[in-house]
DNA sequence: TAGATTGTTAATCGATTAACAATC
DNA sequence: TAGATTGTTAATCGATTAACAATC
């Protein structure tokens, strides 16, 4: 049955479970229980079939899961064939990297454009990713879809530039900012990454082990 | 009263905290009740008070937390003045970035050296860290005291890159890879910075809302 | 003292796990 | 058909919230 509110906590096991089948796939596993997939992943076959569950029906009696159907099933939850453009804030060291190594592509994004404030950059191309002037931020905004903006600019600037993109209607933000953003509008989601707590909760777990 | 175990629920709350309490600190506020603390972090004032009470009594009825001491208790549980050392293994985009832009020492680690494959980089500096050749990582390892591992590298040596160094006694790894890595020994803690699926979560909820 | 706020115990809520009828 | 495995309902477990006596 069809769930109508998702919870966080499951929402957070799809990128994993379609990290796990798209692996299955490469392996050319054609089929796999939940019992199976719940061994390699070190989860509950209960859990995996709720999950699964919230969405649709996927699997078959006394079968199993066809792992190339069930991949693209969750890979379409997830939005991946859903074609989101993507804009880059801030080409440090750090976005720099991103736009050098991480394959927006497998996640169903599409780089178009970079800002920064920096002649040093303004003007060049990262990656095939052309890089304009923080000044020209509103002119390109209203000319063009953007689905989310990637904020990898100083903490000091993170919650003006922040509202700055709301005021210009964007709605969602992959903050690696190590700053808490908010917004009174429930539609704008914030996604982070938070290196430092990562980092923290590491140095938790090896000094109380 | 102090409890024995800790949810990862709570210990993923305390950077949160940590951070917020060194704003606060900055800011010049001397005491916070729970309530206020809450307000300002979308949390209430009973987790506040039920997260606190699992490490001791850090408060005063009728007066709340003093901030300043507060902030550094949570360091102190975190481990922030623990002085943790850490290497990273893999200095490409990524690697390069997190040790020109990330602040390490503010979270207690110190960074002593990196191991690339590259002939390009190795015998280089950094931002004052050298790069070594991996293949003298056994070497290191062995001489120096290493509690932590960032692994920058890419996803195809990342399980081997990873056992090699359990074999060497590391037991904490700070994993951006994209990979779920594995360790038969319950001591041995990761800590993993997935990028997509960070990104995919962000995916599904601005495509469900 | 009176008001505020803690730490803790009890109540509630939600998420995970177990069980099982349905069925491929 | 018999065995396997699903989707779903019920039971359990754990985490969050509420309540309150203790006390600064």
């Amino acid at each position: 049955m069809k769930k109508e509110n998702i919870s966080d906590a499951v929402i957070r096991r799809l990128p994993r479970y379609y990290r796990q089948l798209t692996d299955l796939c490469s392996r050319g596993v054609i089929r796999i229980s939940s019992h199976s997939l719940g061994q390699e992943m070190n989860i509950t076959a209960s859990q995996i079939r709720q999950d699964f569950s919230c969405f649709g029906e996927f699997g078959q009696q006394g079968y199993g899961y066809n792992v190339e159907e069930l991949r693209s099933e969750i890979g379409h939850i997830l939005g991946v064939d859903n074609d989101h453009h993507l804009v880059m804030i801030g080409v440090g060291n750090l976005g720099h990297a991103l736009l050098q190594g991480f394959l927006f592509s497998q996640t169903g994004f599409t780089v178009d454009a970079a800002f920064d404030v920096s002649p040093a950059v303004i003007g060049t191309t990262v990656n095939g990713v052309p890089i304009y002037s923080l000044n020209d931020l509103e002119t390109y905004i209203q000319e063009h879809s953007v689905d989310v903006v990637v904020l990898t600019i100083p903490q000091s600037v993170a919650q003006d530039t922040a509202n700055r993109l709301m005021n210009l209607g964007i709605k969602g933000f992959w903050n690696f900012t190590n700053v808490e953003l908010s917004s009174s509008d429930p539609d704008v989601k914030f996604e982070n990454i938070h290196f430092a707590d990562s980092l923290l909760t590491l140095s938790y777990r090896i000094a109380n082990r």
